[in-house]
DNA sequence: CTGGTAAGTTCAACGACTGAACAAACCCAC
DNA sequence: GTGGGTTTGTTCAGTCGTTGAACTTACCAG
């Protein structure tokens, strides 16, 4: 029984039908009479409400179109020139940084290869609050996301960095939210914010699973289009899905995880390269380690996504990180697997991740505008 | 981006309410001031709400109870003796009904012990009917609902029934909704009613997962205090979760699949046993065939179960059908799987499910006043 | 320049919640 | 048994947001 926790009053109702018009408008700009037929409410409604949020700047008026019959149209449209959103990440090799507007065009962005194993934690947030500055002129923001290797327990705290482990423990939301003197920092895993990366780049729908081919293995779940992080955010270990119960010893203590057949580090050991980029071209040359290695890891990522998908049933695979490198080699045993295994008979639609390495850094950031925009009376800027 | 699809207005608010009012009347009954405190509303606003419901005949005044200081307060609780919600179920080997009252008691309940593997659906729904209008006494309804043991697609079409092969494709809300007089039957899998049954009978929490041992191994996910399907309703087959991708064959044409260590028919055969009763006889007379075979269910499960649990991260995991009987022999392997296995490190809670075999009916009652509860101005009888 | 058409605004009405004042019902103490 | 204290429940004016219809605005076409 989900219970509806708190009392509902006209403001309530206030907020929502903000909420809904800002979604029309985002899905597509429009006049307030095409906005009042398309989210039911009264002309009356969205012009107050459209008021509002020209008022409040989210909106902005255009200049009417091309003249037909009657009194021309004065369309709205999310306004670009608004506060941005910050999305931050913090990742193994790598800081970045980038600038989302409230339509999601992309204002700036950028990432700086730092090897951050042994740096202490004081010192990674100087040099990302320095880029984080760099890129966002003195101002207002939207607010800050940030994107990190590990799983986010409540509390905003990092509780597992296996690939970083200065940052266990962290207070990181703080420390940042001074720096940029903005309250309240969105800190989550790279894979859930990798996989809202990808709905802004490729809108695969309310529900699909997004596959982070990192150091680590992960799956960013969405579902009815928000992300499922689970009860203390250890949601989506694909990485730890059950291959081959007596496999090879897997650092999270059991045998034969996803990870150790389609990990980064054991993929590129089996191949016998230096680097993903090496190990693409490698693939893309035909030798015979690095087809094998990637052949044995697509067999593996489809039995744990068979498993995956036969408890969660979702429609869409998107593959990200090295996986999406590798994708046409990767995909016809995985898609193998999948059609042996899944009960549903029902093949997911398999796609490689457009954005790349930077679909955390852009999901954090679109993490930030898809809060904005849900409630968008609860702004001030 | 999940996207509110309707406009709201004040009778928005007045469902909402109602609905907050009578979820805090199930928790627990009380007067029109303790429910203003407990649900923050208002004293004026609750009164209101609460007539309606009276008049409505959902809600009941009961007597003022020992006196203390002040005006005595004038308890309000669910009606029992309202109409009442049913629940049927069709399974291989019986047939079952249920009636619920409002406040969840159970008014009546008959199982009926039939093989039903090769009996016409006609016939089948024939006796069902007869089973419920036995229990049933003429009068209004407060709905119906039905598990099936299969998947359940879109449009309550049974799309899946391996044991019952008979079912598939059958149209079976139709003939029960008209033989009932009632418009609307909810039809769902046996193992999602299953979840929700346990739910009235031990109260786990708002996210558990719910697993049916069955003839097949089924698990019913609640997750944020509903249900998950999955797009097309085949979330939680956990029998079909990999345990070793090269193990034996599996009717889904997979390997290894759970089902093939720990479901009904494998355990039974290495056990060398007939049915269930005799495995639980043997394995408590400590037979060494029998607990070898359920020692190895319980780790396979175990498997199964960290995968599942490591990318959905719930904190409950109820063992229901067979597996509830077996409790105390499949505990052991099954928690140093998960042990072994978890990411979180977090071992969950591992609970026998206390209703049995009628885990279902209940939960497909159960379901039909829940969905009365959650809008009660819907209703209408 | 006049009629037609569509967009956007104004306004009274309605429904739902709020808050405060008030009425009701009972206990307790003197 | 009578009055004060205390808590419950109701009444009522006030506020807020949506509705629907009438009205105004703005532009095109002939």
């Amino acid at each position: 029984m989900s219970r509806p926790a708190s009392p509902a009053d006209q403001q309530t109702v206030r907020r929502h039908n903000l909420a809904l018009v800002v979604a029309a408008v985002a899905e597509q700009p429009g006049s307030r009479a095409a906005l009042a037929q398309r989210t039911g409410l009264t002309k009356a409604t969205v012009s107050s409400l459209v008021d509002a949020l020209l008022a409040q700047r989210i909106l902005v008026e255009g200049e009417p179109p091309a003249s037909r019959v009657g009194r021309p149209a004065r369309p709205v449209s999310l306004n670009p020139a608004g506060p941005p959103a910050l999305g931050l990440e913090i990742n193994v090799d790598y800081l970045a940084a980038c600038l989302l507007e409230l339509t999601g065009a992309v204002r700036a962005r950028q990432l700086l290869p730092v090897d951050n194993r042994d740096r202490p934690v004081a010192e990674i947030v100087q040099q990302l609050l320095e880029l984080a500055q760099g890129l966002a002129p003195a101002g207002p923001l939207l607010g800050v996301a940030l994107a990190v290797p590990g799983v986010v327990g409540p509390g905003q705290v990092l509780v597992r960095a296996p690939n970083l482990p200065g940052l266990t423990g962290a207070a990181l939301a703080e420390p940042i939210g001074q720096g940029l003197s903005t309250s309240g920092v969105l800190v989550d895993n790279e894979a859930n914010f990798g996989a809202l990366g990808c709905l802004h780049g490729l809108r695969p729908g309310p529900d699909f699973v997004y596959v982070s081919g990192e150091i680590g293995v992960g799956a960013g779940l969405v579902v009815h289009g928000s992300l499922f992080r689970g009860t203390s955010g250890y949601a989506g270990e694909l990485g730890h899905v059950v291959v081959q119960q007596d496999g090879p010893p897997c650092g999270c203590g059991g045998r034969g995880c996803v990870e150790q057949y389609a990990g980064q580090d054991v993929l590129l050991r089996r191949a016998g390269v230096a680097d993903p980029a090496a190990l693409e071209s490698a693939v893309r040359a035909g030798e015979a380690a690095a087809v094998a290695a990637v052949t044995e890891a697509g067999r593996a990522l489809g039995v744990g996504l068979a498993s995956l998908l036969n408890v969660l049933d979702l429609p869409r695979v998107v593959l990200g990180g090295l996986y999406a490198r590798l994708f046409a080699a990767l995909t016809p045993p995985l898609l193998a697997e999948l059609d042996r295994r899944l009960v549903s008979g029902i093949r997911p639609e398999l796609l490689p991740s457009a954005v790349g390495a930077e679909a955390a850094v852009l999901g954090a950031a679109g993490a930030v505008v898809e809060q904005a925009l849900k409630d968008p009376a609860a702004l001030s800027f």
